[in-house]
DNA sequence: CGGTTTTGTTAACGGCTTGTTACGCTTTGT
DNA sequence: ACAAAGCGTAACAAGCCGTTAACAAAACCG
């Protein structure tokens, strides 16, 4: 059975032209211009995977991409961003997309990209249920009642600051996170050129997690791009 | 062993300055100035990458790009384009060139795109699991912690610049790496005329493996070309 | 509503890392 | 042999980050 895609971009003329290469390599395509476009075609047939322009008219590729990850927790989504766009934001952290390419792309890795997301998406064919808590080194964040819990059992309480950076962490491990990144997790905006306060937050956050910054066995501080928890993360539900 | 690249262009200065260039920088070149010789030099030795002028007398470079994208889909193609045109609407419309570069360009910019499509290209072929140590001569790089180990265990702290450096040379050991290569890992910005930083970085690195760089027994200095890596390096997973 | 506690932000100082410059030695070319 | 270029090394300067303290904002609580 084909697998069916959803092409959501506002250029009709590429719109055109991957209708045609995917068509031509045994996939089922829709288009659609726009949100509601893309909603009607949700609607109308649901696709195995969904390639999403991050610049639309009118909706933001980005908050598409939320509302369908708030639809369809378990839907792939690729990402087109422009080049020298900061990719980094939209693969991050919990935008939830599956991967991305920068624009202009060449067909064979698209076509690459999307046979690796959708094998990855059969395997997991019951997608990983959001997990309970994050077990790490000892420690384990309960995602739900945000508190850590330490190697003995004892719950160890937890600023919302701390516990957002840690989920940051420990969804993400062995990943440098940059200081925009965690801003932007943290307070939801971008860091300003003299903003500290990150460094604070994993400072206290270090501290919380008996971690010692010079000689850091969990969060790695990479010099002039960000930090990384370095440890292995168990996914507990 | 060296790769090999076929470039298309009409301008026999430009075809002379790009062999002697791209062959200095240890790529092995062929030439054509049309697509008759463009198609000989293809059967002669299949290259590893196509430099192709857009604008070509006789047969267009689009149709050329085309065709070899008929012949070899998976060859990586590189475009050149007179300054002023719409290039991002060609390659990402057209869609056969992996990447594109206007005239006139920076040659090492060239260079600089070459390798991003080779590494690009040989990441898609033998999609290797990334090692979790680089084990040599008795020191291993942890590539998670971002630490050295030596040979009795012992754990070395190294800084940021020294673990970039270090996990590039023994990604290519037995391989010589250019100051600018290694400026790129550094830094991601080009070495300037009179930059020694890379070398500073270089006699940190040495002074950190305690190799003498009178003798050095890991580090090699190749004059005028670059440092290499002279040890076994085990990959650890 | 007012006070208290918690949380997030900013500023300042100091240490470490990195970039720059200079000097001297070695190699290379003439 | 000389000059020029390449490289090793040391010293210095600048930048980045850890840490603390102080302050502001928000949440909490009576």
């Amino acid at each position: 059975m084909d697998k069916r895609i959803l092409i959501v971009d506002d250029d009709p003329e590429l719109r055109a032209l991957l209708r045609d290469y995917l068509g031509g390599n045994g996939f089922a395509v829709d288009l659609a211009e726009d949100g509601a476009a893309m909603r009607k075609a949700m609607a109308a047939a649901a696709p195995d995977l969904v390639i999403l322009d991050l610049m639309l008219p009118g909706e933001d590729g980005l908050a598409l991409c939320r509302a369908l990850r708030a639809e369809s927790p378990s839907l792939p989504i690729l990402m087109l961003t422009a080049r020298g766009e900061d990719t980094d934001r939209i693969v991050g952290l919990e935008m939830g997309a599956d991967d991305y390419l920068p624009k202009p792309f060449n067909p064979r890795e698209l076509l690459a990209r999307i046979r690796s997301i959708l094998r990855r998406a059969g395997e997991n064919a019951v997608r990983e249920a959001p997990a309970r808590a994050l077990a790490f080194a000892g420690w384990s964040l309960d995602l739900g009642a945000r508190h850590l819990v330490g190697a003995d059992g004892v719950v160890v309480p937890i600023s919302n600051g701390e516990f957002k950076l840690l989920r940051a962490f420990a969804e993400n491990p062995f990943r440098v996170l940059s200081r925009d990144q965690l801003m932007d997790v943290l307070a939801g905006r971008e860091a300003g050129p003299f903003d500290r306060s990150v460094d604070v937050m994993v400072h206290r956050l270090r501290r919380r997690l008996d971690d010692d910054a010079r000689e850091p066995a969990l969060i790695k501080t990479v010099r002039s791009e960000g930090y990384m928890l370095a440890a292995e993360v168990e996914r507990k539900s």
